[in-house]
DNA sequence: CTAAAACCTCGAGCGCGGTTCAGGTCAAGC
DNA sequence: GCTTGACCTGAACCGCGCTCGAGGTTTTAG
């Protein structure tokens, strides 16, 4: 038997993820849902635990910047199943380069700001306040 | 003697920051500029290298994300002279805890997407195409 | 039964960070 | 001296990623 776990409502789904209620709408509306999200016996959106692992996930993607855009894409290449295994993979491949690549740079020009804060804090220390 | 090194025009400029002519100017309107461009002669801009180089260092607070209103709060204390000097190292500090939690954060992102690769891959490698 | 709280849709609005356009002025090469 | 390309200003416009408001329905607590 598959484990049941009550679905969740939207605003649990919100604390749960740290998004808004509104977030989540927008999401759905923008087609970055694997499926559209379930309505029981009501207009009420009830979220499985498939749901929210995948909204866990495309929240890491988003956290590193991957555009709205690719997470749809995503989205659509795995609602097309097993045949787009590889296009997946090579979509994640893909934004591994870019971020290892933000990551570098961010990391260089905040050692630029160190340096800047180190001279600060050099001077503080020849002339104090 | 100071360093005359002729000035440099905005497309100069432009060119070694990497900016764009329109940024350029869209960021003196913003008021990220520690002074006015000065105008020789003419109404065209000619950057002196202090200008490149607080160019050069501005953009790499903005690389680490920090947003145009912070930069322009930092430009307007350098300019108030020695006396915002501490103001000024308080910004660059807290800015860094920023840029470390981003950091942080998105090293995270990235091992989890990296995790979604390697079942990709693993999977890859039990049913190859 | 009722009132309040949570949910719904649709569409407009917003903040950020530039970018583009119209309509000129200026300067360097021929 | 004239053309051509770089430069100028001011203002409108854009894409992204949400966010908010109006107006209405549904669930839940008392």
């Amino acid at each position: 038997m598959p484990t049941p776990t009550t679905p969740l409502s939207i605003s649990e789904v919100a604390d749960h993820t740290g998004l808004t209620v509104a977030t989540l709408r927008y999401y759905e509306r923008a087609g970055l849902m694997l499926a559209p999200i379930h309505r029981g016996s009501s207009t009420h959106r009830e979220y499985s635990a498939e749901d929210v692992a995948w909204i866990v996930f495309l929240t890491k993607l988003r956290s590193t910047a991957l555009p709205i855009a690719r997470v749809r894409d995503y989205a659509e290449l795995a609602r097309q199943g097993d045949s787009s295994r590889a296009d997946r993979l090579e979509l994640l491949q893909r934004h591994r380069i870019t971020v290892a690549g933000q990551l570098e740079s961010m990391r260089t020009s905040l050692d630029a700001i160190d340096y800047k804060i180190s001279l600060y804090s050099e001077s503080e220390r020849l002339s104090p306040a």
